[in-house]
DNA sequence: AGGGATACGTAC
DNA sequence: GACGTACGTATCCCTC
């Protein structure tokens, strides 16, 4: 009987300094500047091997700076990489202390790769008869997994190769590896491999022969001839790449892996260390293993006291226990994002600090063992959730609403939501998640579901979570979402947004959630037929283009339409992408001036469009149990204040055309109702006209006229009847263009004239509504003060870019500002109408259901006989949202379609 | 095979 | 480089 040998860990630096490097989007920064991302996802690497496999043998391995071995083999060697960046460059010497003074063992040996320093370790270990994980995610390190005793790992997608996985993804055995990768080559290093073999090629040799030698001596059994030439020919270049590829194991080790051992971290300098990288989350993780109860106290919260609930007497005093909380954090485990869609797996509820409770109700795993059903579960908690007491918080707590609101529940008294409230607090900001909320406001880590769930492939779903970790991780979302509510609402009130969350944000939760839930009829059958026009149409378009190109393509492909355009048939470039030729509309109006396949690409594109995006998309939409398609309305996504609509995206159904129109003719009212659509004529302008007080353009509001119509009379001093349908147009581009700051540049390529007029356009526009050009530099001048343009509810983004030195940045920032101001002044209009006419709809009883908001647009489903109460109220709701200085008005109409609606 | 980047196009 | 805010689809490329 031989002693069991502890594992040797051996840990691949420089590829895990790269990934943390690339793989984090934020850029991460300690309070001097100095980059710290890669350390950071350094760290949380080692945590994971620390905390998931305890090593009582480990040693990470660095690269040497300058050349190696292969270097002097062939000069090329990874000739083709960019040098390190200079951001990580600076971080490398900062993860090798980290290293030290976390107690962790390390080696680097000049001229040998960390990947041959790895084998020479690894075969002294297996020589000593101990075990070797190598924790790296290269395909490279895959030719030294030798089971049972040598196994690859990669901590963070938590993938484990042996000799079997490794087939799997390579389809060759790890020693066959090199040979595979000496065969293909590998760009990524400069290796060449064989010229013209690829990943299947080479993997179909080495099955046939078993090893490159064998390829290469018996070259004549190679069926293909010319498989056999590229073999022959490349015969020296793959010997060559074979010596680079291979994993040498001599490289002079002197460390032995007996001599791997952890030693105790330097707890007070890494306390220092991570304070001077402004690592707060680190420090409490460390007060706990070191268990310094100083540094504990300081830093640790108390343990959380999570209560798995699977029984009646659990849930009674769950249930008590709340009963006298003011608020209460909900967080649902469902098994889909799509609120719509998802069955409950459980309810995880917080209701004081360190006080939550988790309650399975759809685990399917083998430890789900008994758990209270969903119907019961929901039927206990009723009281609690329809009931303005205890207040409901969450983050993104219309999910939960919808959820809830199809098992039956109707949640009330809502009182904040985090998600939306850091939105508000920077809506600049791409990202609300929690995980993200926590680290910036809270300063702590999150246990994230990739932790208890796995993640890429092997991640699983939350119901066959065991227990144990459902708990901890439903449980700490819940309880961290409670704990961030104060913090955030603090921060609101001291930002002068708290108003703006509890009058507009937060009431349209609910409002959003019904709109949600409720969804919009369509008429599938009508879309089908419109599909086979459409196919027609394609089929019809697509034979001329061919015909014209002299031979089939796909149209489809920008790539190959550039060839045929601007290869093919020597068509002039009018504008260049980032790789080539542009083919965009704009492209091809102009270059149907010169040939006519171009309207015909035009007329393909559109019908293609409108077909693979809407018309075969929306029925496949439509939601089994309503019938109805319901889009998810996302209150935390514009820079803004805007809504966005996604899953389906219904804020962007055609109308400009006849096609797409077709295309709204297919959203439809139930039976014995019609749709209304009520739209705010022109709400950008009036507001612009508001803020600026332009006397003409208040004038032009306040009198009725055709906006349009009064522009082009005053820009060209002619009486408005003998403005043209020209004058009218080029008056509306600048009426529009003026809000997105567009310039003589921007004017002249819209309106096809010189940039000249376009500039005189401009002045002229300018010299008319003077008060418009006052607004714009003051309002340009206050947000760079403030550092942030703001909307007439208060609402704020931050414009850094305002105190550019940068021109091009600077100026950016200036047409953000204005159109920031404009833009978000009309979503918070139309976001407080919606808010007023559905308490109008419940107050009075009405049957009528608000569906869609297309930013300046609603629309309504309402029963024949209350068409004519509606329209009035939303009329008026509508237009005396706010009172401005300038009228606003609102357009409606109503039928049997959406189309016919805007009549 | 599938994720990410790119190009394009729809809405307001 | 030049006009703001979104989302979705198809293609292409690469797999740190």
């Amino acid at each position: 009987m031989t002693e069991k040998k502890p594992t040797l860990y051996l840990i691949d630096a420089s590829s895990y300094m790269y990934r943390a490097f690339y793989a984090m989007r934020q850029r991460l920064t300690a309070p001097d500047g100095t980059p710290t991302q890669a350390v950071y996802g350094f760290h949380q690497m080692l945590q994971k091997v620390l905390k998931d496999k305890r090593p009582e043998r480990i040693c990470v391995v660095y690269d040497p700076p300058g050349p190696t071995l292969r270097h002097a083999i062939y000069p090329d060697y990874k000739a083709t990489r960019e040098r390190m960046p200079e951001d990580l460059v600076v971080q490398v010497p900062l993860i090798k202390r980290m290293v030290d003074l976390l107690g962790i063992p390390s080696v680097e040996i000049t001229g040998y790769e960390a990947d041959d320093v790895i084998a020479a370790l690894a075969r002294k270990a297996v020589e000593a008869g101990m075990p070797v994980v190598i924790v790296s995610g290269d395909k490279d390190l895959h030719q030294l997994v030798r089971e049972p005793h040598v196994i690859q790992w990669d901590p963070q997608r938590d993938e484990v190769f042996t000799g079997e996985t490794v087939e799997r993804k390579l389809g060759v055995r790890p020693e066959q590896v090199r040979d595979l990768l000496a065969l293909m080559g590998d760009s990524s290093d400069n290796i060449p491999g064989v010229a013209g073999v690829g990943l299947k090629t080479a993997q179909n040799l080495l099955r046939q022969f078993g090893s490159l030698d064998q390829v290469l001596s018996r070259v004549e059994d190679i069926q293909s001839p010319a498989l056999r030439k590229k073999i022959e020919e490349g015969k020296e270049a793959a010997l060559l790449s074979r010596d680079l590829v291979t994993v040498r194991e001599d490289a002079p080790v002197a460390l032995e892996p007996d001599q791997c051992v952890v030693r105790p971290a330097d707890t007070k300098a890494l306390v220092e260390f991570f304070q001077s990288l402004g690592f707060r989350r680190f420090l409490d993780e460390l007060a706990r293993e070191a268990g310094d109860q100083a540094l504990a106290a300081a830093t640790e919260a108390p343990e959380r006291r999570d209560r798995l609930v699977t029984d009646e007497k659990g849930l009674s005093l769950v249930l008590a226990r709340i009963a006298e909380a003011d608020v209460l954090s909900i967080d649902l485990e469902t098994t889909s994002q799509d609120a719509m869609r998802a069955d409950l797996v459980g309810v995880a509820l917080c209701w004081k600090d360190h006080e939550a409770a988790y309650i399975p109700v759809g685990h399917t795993g083998e430890d789900a063992g008994q758990q209270i059903p969903p119907a019961r579960t929901l039927d206990a908690l009723r009281p609690l959730l329809e009931g303005d007491r205890p207040k409901k918080v969450g983050q993104n707590i219309k999910y939960e609403w919808v959820v809830l609101k199809r098992h039956g529940v109707e949640l009330q008294g809502i009182d904040f939501d985090t998600m939306v409230a850091s939105y508000l607090l920077d809506p600049g900001n791409p990202s609300h998640r929690l995980e993200r909320i926590v680290a910036e406001h809270l300063g702590e880590s999150k246990l994230r579901y990739s932790d208890v769930a796995g993640s890429g492939r092997n991640q699983i779903p939350f119901a066959q979570v065991p227990l144990e970790k459902a708990v901890d991780y439903a449980c700490s979302d819940a309880e961290t979402t409670y704990r961030l509510v104060p913090v955030l609402r603090e921060k609101l009130q001291e930002a002068g947004l708290l108003d703006l969350m509890e009058s507009l944000e937060r009431p349209l939760i609910p409002v959003l959630a019904r709109m949600e839930h409720k969804g919009i009829r369509i008429d599938a059958a009508r879309l089908q037929e419109l599909s086979k026009t459409l196919e027609e149409g394609l089929r019809k378009e697509e034979e001329v283009i061919h015909q014209i190109a002299g031979g089939p393509f796909n149209i489809q492909s920008p790539i190959q339409l550039r060839d045929v355009l601007f290869g093919k048939l020597q068509l002039p470039v009018i504008k260049k992408t980032k790789t080539g030729p542009s083919t965009d509309m704009s492209v091809l109006e102009e270059l149907a001036a010169l040939h006519p396949i171009a309207e015909h690409i035009v007329a393909y594109r559109s019908l293609a469009k409108l077909k693979n995006t809407y018309v075969d998309t929306l029925p496949k939409l439509i939601h089994p149990e309503t019938g109805r398609i319901h889009t998810s309305y996302n209150q935390a996504v514009t820079a803004t204040g805007r809504l966005s609509s996604s899953d389906p995206n219904l804020q962007n159904i055609p109308i400009r055309t006849e096609e797409g129109r077709r295309i709204r003719e297919a959203f439809v009212p139930e039976e014995g109702c019609v749709l209304l659509a009520a739209d705010y004529s022109q709400i950008e302008l009036r507001i612009f006209a508001h803020y600026s007080g332009d006397e003409r353009l208040v004038a032009a509001f306040s009198e009725g006229a055709d906006i349009h119509r009064r522009t082009a009379a005053e820009m060209f001093g002619v009486p408005p009847h003998e403005v043209t349908p020209e004058m009218r147009r080029q008056a509306k581009t600048i009426n529009f263009g003026i809000i997105y700051g567009m310039g003589p540049y921007g004017l002249a390529k819209q309106l096809r004239i010189n940039q000249a007029s376009a500039k005189a356009a401009i002045d002229r526009y300018f010299a008319t509504y003077q008060g418009v050009k006052r607004w714009i530099e003051q309002v340009v001048e206050e947000s760079r003060k403030r550092g942030y343009a703001e909307t007439l509810l208060g609402r704020r983004r931050y414009l850094p870019e305002l105190k550019s030195r940068n021109r091009n940045v600077r100026q950016q920032g200036e047409r953000l500002a204005v159109n920031t101001t404009i833009q978000g002044t009309a979503a918070d209009l139309i976001k407080k109408a919606m808010i007023d006419i559905d308490a109008a709809i419940r107050q009075e009883g009405l049957r009528t259901a608000m569906l869609l908001q297309v930013h300046d647009e609603l629309v309504f489903e309402v029963p024949e006989d209350e068409l004519d109460r509606v329209r009035t109220l939303v009329k008026d709701l509508m237009e005396n949202v706010h009172p401005l200085s300038v009228p606003l008005v609102v357009d409606m109409g109503w039928g049997a379609n959406w189309a016919e609606a805007h009549g």
